[in-house]
DNA sequence: GCCAACGTTGGC
DNA sequence: GCCAACGTTGGC
């Protein structure tokens, strides 16, 4: 997927737009490690991002994430919560099914199969960070100050991160 | 469409 | 374990 970097320089004149993938964007994504942590995810590889029952975080995915975008996996409710790792989409948008059996966790009886409520994606695992980000560094950083994970009272579970976000949080390995 | 009650998230 | 903040539900 490196190649992408190249892909979108190429495209980078509206006018050769087409089909291509204009820009890699890039995504946080919160996950407890007691349920999915990243280590589980450097275990499978590759795992669709199930459960998620919040509709903007649902847009997101349904939506918005591309393959080949980048994304930080965040570890949450744990003792240390903080980015950990990355990783890749590397399936865009599709039906969550886990919704539809009522032996799953997070069954909710109100997506139907036919007009499906919940969508995933799947992700790839990449690298872990050489160490792990806090989220209270996170918060000293200025350049972080428009995140929405370091706001008050944040609850999504998938955000967006602007490039400078992304390339600053790396620059704090 | 309002909003109180309730459930969940997630830092601390 | 506490609880603030937020999203969802459902009565009206």
């Amino acid at each position: 997927m490196r190649d992408l970097g190249i892909l979108a320089k190429k495209v980078d004149n509206p006018k050769d737009n087409y089909e291509l993938k204009m820009t890699i964007n890039y995504w946080l994504m919160k996950s407890e490690p007691d349920v999915f942590g990243i280590d589980h995810l450097k275990a499978v590889k590759t795992e669709p991002w199930d459960g998620v029952r919040n509709y903007q975080a649902r847009n997101m995915m349904r939506d918005d994430m591309k393959k080949g975008d980048q994304v930080f996996f965040y570890h949450s409710n744990c003792k240390e919560p903080g980015i950990v790792g990355t990783m890749e989409v590397v399936r865009e948008g599709y039906v969550d099914h886990t919704a539809f059996d009522p032996d799953e966790k997070y069954y909710d009886p109100k997506s139907d199969p036919d007009k499906p409520r919940w969508f995933m994606v799947d992700v790839k695992y990449k690298r872990m960070l050489k160490r792990n980000i806090s989220l209270r560094e996170l918060k000293e950083e200025s350049a972080l100050a428009d995140m929405p994970l370091v706001r008050k009272g944040n609850r999504l579970s998938i955000m967006p991160v602007t490039k400078e976000q992304w390339k600053h949080i790396l620059s704090m390995e």
